[in-house]
DNA sequence: GCGTATAATGACAAGTTGTCACATGACATA
DNA sequence: TATGTCATGTGACAACTTGTCATTATACGC
């Protein structure tokens, strides 16, 4: 979390430096980038920037939990109009995130977040963050927010703990899809969101129900 | 690729590089591991290492593809032995995977790749190396593998690129239950490989039957 | 006008990487 | 044995990082 410094500053300057950090992070993945590129660009001196951010992972999350947060609350409501019911509300779900990653304003930088996304980092998208250990303080809303409001009555699934699991497969399943995009895209084939939010489908419809043939409908 | 340099060294000083490297690897992560930590271990003057490795990443993903060399070829045997049976083979392969990363002489280096492995160098296992882009000496074996050998008869599955989105999807349960057991370790608590394993069956029925309860099952 | 807490600043130490001009070997040939 | 040639070895160096800290500036209450 940015220091208290940080949001007392004046508008201009911290829109500068919100601003600054996005352009770099767009540029460059989080370790090829660099502070120093940060401050020239924003404006402002090396001192200033430690008064405001603990280190680089510090200014990058900040920048990541602001869409998390936006992204929480459309994670409830697409759940809640779906009452629970997961691949239904799956489906919506990536539609309008895939949407908000791949054509808004800072997708360039969403780019570099799932290319270079490791798992120890995965970690922050559906959970909170790792420096803030004691006392946290937002717990991982995705998962606890799945755990109270999904429908397991249609499901194997029924502890909270492999609720988890799957809860996990079916956000990997998103991810991965993401990565997918970009991946190629990096290589100069570009998928169409059509493409994606297919193949998005075709892996949640496997999860659901399972990719072997049913018994009754072997055919020799 | 190591430069042709590298493979003409003598032995020992072949041998005494490729164990400080691990060493270094398995200390800190592949972004904070440093070649000079690396040459001050091994012994060598700085202008060598460059005289044998492009980079960083270079002697990285060479430690990398000496252990994909090898589970390759237990890849192969497994698949062989299970008639191209997708989970039949998964389980058993995950079985003697498992116990060679997580128990063997490098598992501290493992460790490392797997907490922070990222989308981009995740192709790196079941893939090739980026760099070599022109004329690709070796494919993705893994994956060829597969898409030759995979038993589609009682899948759902049919086309090369299902079976790839498939094998990938396969492969991720096997990484991210690695990646957990990894990421629980650094929290201290110990996951019995036998809790991983079943921990990775339990996914791989998901994927095979699917989650949702079958509709002559569904009890109200 | 003064005192105090908060914030701004940039020079600095300590580290990193990749390069390059040069030294040193090794080996074939005259 | 002397010489030429080519592959290797070497470490000082430039060009970057990052995080710190002593110092200066600013604002705000009294």
């Amino acid at each position: 979390m940015p220091k208290p410094t940080f949001f007392r500053l004046a508008e201009p300057k911290r829109k500068r430096l919100i601003k600054a950090a996005y352009d770099e992070f767009s540029r460059a993945s989080f370790q090829d980038a660099s502070i120093s590129n940060i401050i020239k660009d924003a404006g402002i001196p090396r001192g200033s920037f430690y008064q405001y951010f603990e280190d680089k992972s510090d200014i990058f999350f900040y920048l990541l939990d602001r869409t998390r947060t936006q992204t929480e609350d459309l994670y409830k409501q697409v759940m809640q109009a779906h009452d629970g019911d997961l691949f239904g509300m799956a489906a919506d779900f990536f539609d309008k995130a895939v949407e908000k990653l791949l054509k808004g304003p800072h997708r360039e930088f969403y780019a570099n977040v799932f290319l270079y996304m490791d798992f120890h980092n995965a970690a922050h998208f559906s959970s909170m963050p790792k420096k803030t250990a004691p006392a946290q303080p937002h717990k991982k809303v995705f998962l606890d927010y799945t755990l109270d409001h999904l429908d397991r009555s249609k499901l194997k699934v029924k502890s909270d703990e492999d609720v988890a699991m799957l809860f996990r497969q079916v956000m990997w399943v998103f991810m991965q899809s993401i990565g997918y995009y970009y991946s190629r895209r990096k290589n100069g084939e570009n998928v169409t969101t059509t493409a994606l939010k297919a193949r998005m489908a075709k892996m949640l419809d496997w999860l659901q129900y399972g990719v072997a043939i049913a018994e009754e409908e072997v055919h020799d």
